[in-house]
RNA sequence: GGAGAGGUGGCAGAGCGGUUGAAUGCGGCGGUCUUGAAAACCGCUUUACCUGUAAGGGUAACGGGGGUUCGAAUCCCUCCCUCUCCGCCA
């Protein structure tokens, strides 16, 4: 959620940078402003009103005290009108409080200048790429043959246990699952970020403060027996560890990271995009978050991209590195790199990583807060990334080397599966 | 799941209807003293919002929410959580 004090202090960059949405930046913020102007002018009511009766109390209480029963009664009579408006005015405040609260979680983060303008995917620019596109043969396959060749993962059978998208991995496929878990978990706690294994269920509360609730509802699963919702990411319980924290300046930069299912109902998707392990509703996922201090969050993004460019170079597989546009960007970041792999039979792009800076968009619902220099309370800035999303990895992997003596591995992987190539049984 | 106890500031721990945003101790910060340090002594030490150029002023917060009252950390209701005992269990 957007700061008050930004919107009010720097309307102009506000209304600049949340154009590049692609929505009608004039009409959401000139509501947030008048909701905001009425809120603290009933505040400012309120609290006179407020300080009347304090006021009255206490001389209440002298009188009392000077054993003057008959003046104190007397005075206890005048404070009920008083006593009226204030629960009026308290009714007033909560109400703007709420409606401009509600309003807010309608205005998604500001972009930076340099995010490009734009609606869809097609404007998003690509500006790294590295590896050669793979020349397969034409008889190469997509990985969900080769998984049923190999016998790796099997989406009929967890048809049966579960549903539609819900991959079992069997044999090789299942180590290779665990191999690259473990990989992406060590080159992270080698580059300084602190393991956690977080609960695969939050509340409400949490799911609020990092934003998939109100916006993305539909897209967690619910249980509702207990209000809680299975998280989408790791982001989420992470990030939430810090949720009404403040740290310390030598506490900074916070660099966490955790490996956790990720729960997807991915409600409104079809098409080709679902084939196999395309898109599915669980997944295994390494994450990496950090809370830095505004002047480093944006050094930190790059270096992180880094990091993930740097799995994928250990991985062997061809990537590009895209800055989405305003209009395909999250909901709360304020910029995001896309990180895709080539996959060769697919012949076509994946997207298995997704790093953003969030500035204080989510800090300001946690109330993350670090303490400056001036030993003042500031939000502190979020950000995440994917380091790597395993099930679109797999992919990529199967069909760019595949051979016909079976698929192989790449060398920094098989020191974790201990074997070098996939084989028939 | 059942029974009981309890949730107060960074921590420990008072307060149980009237200048109590909160005693006291510890910790932390600043100062005096000292060649330096320790000890001792003195002062400071939560956060959010509103108002103000600022200094300052105002309001709110004692697990969350609601109620009683002129006035609530203190009384009542409710939810959550922690601890102890019992039950169940990987």
């Amino acid at each position: 959620m957007l700061e008050t004090a930004y919107l009010r202090t720097k309307p102009e960059e506000a209304r600049a940078r949340l154009a590049k949405r692609n929505l009608d930046a004039d009409a959401l913020l000139s509501k947030a402003a008048a909701l905001d102007e009425h809120r603290r002018s009933t505040q400012n009511v309120l609290d006179a009103k407020l300080a009347e009766m304090n006021d009255q109390s206490r001389t209440i209480g002298e009188l009392m005290k000077a054993g003057k029963k008959d003046e104190a009664e007397a005075a206890k009579q005048r404070t009920s009108e008083l006593k009226d408006r204030i629960a009026e005015l308290k009714d007033e405040l909560t109400e703007a409080e709420r409606a401009l609260h509600e309003h807010l979680c309608t205005i998604p983060n500001v972009p930076q200048d340099r995010v490009p303008p734009g609606k869809t995917p097609e404007d998003n620019v690509t500006v790294a790429q590295h590896g050669e596109l793979p020349q397969l043969p034409e008889s190469a396959k997509p990985h969900w043959d080769l998984g049923e060749e190999y016998g790796l993962f099997s989406l009929e059978q967890g048809v049966k246990l579960t549903g539609a998208g819900f991959p079992v991995y069997t044999g090789q496929g299942a180590k290779l699952q665990r191999a690259l878990i473990a990989f992406f978990l060590d080159r992270a706690i080698e580059a300084g970020y602190v393991e956690v294994m977080p609960p695969l269920m939050v509340n409400a509360e949490s799911a609020f403060a990092t934003g998939q609730l109100p916006d993305k509802e539909g897209q967690m699963y619910h249980a509702t027996a207990d209000d809680l919702f299975l998280i989408p990411t790791a982001e989420v319980p992470i990030t939430n560890l810090f949720r009404n924290e403040i740290l310390e300046l030598a506490e900074l930069p916070v660099k966490r990271v955790g490996h956790t299912p990720c729960f997807r109902r991915e409600a409104g998707s079809y098409g080709k995009d679902v084939r196999g392990l395309n898109r599915v509703h669980q997944f295994d996922k390494v994450e990496i978050v950090r809370v830095e201090a505004p002047e480093n969050s944006n050094a930190a993004l790059e270096e992180m991209t880094k990091h993930v460019q740097g799995l994928l170079n250990a991985l062997e597989l061809p990537w590009r590195q895209l800055l989405l546009c305003g209009g395909d960007m999250g909901f709360t970041s304020a910029i995001t790199y896309d990180m895709e792999v080539y996959a060769g039979a697919q012949k076509r792009w994946l997207e298995v990583s997704s790093i953003s800076n969030f500035e204080t968009y989510q800090s300001n619902r946690l109330k993350l807060r670090y303490r400056g220099e001036d030993k003042k309370a500031r939000l502190a800035h979020t950000l995440n990334g994917s380091a790597l999303a395993l099930a679109r990895i797999v992919a990529a992997l199967l069909e760019n080397n595949q051979d016909a003596h079976g698929i192989r591995i790449p060398k920094a992987l098989q020191p974790y599966t201990g074997f070098d190539r996939i084989v028939k049984k």
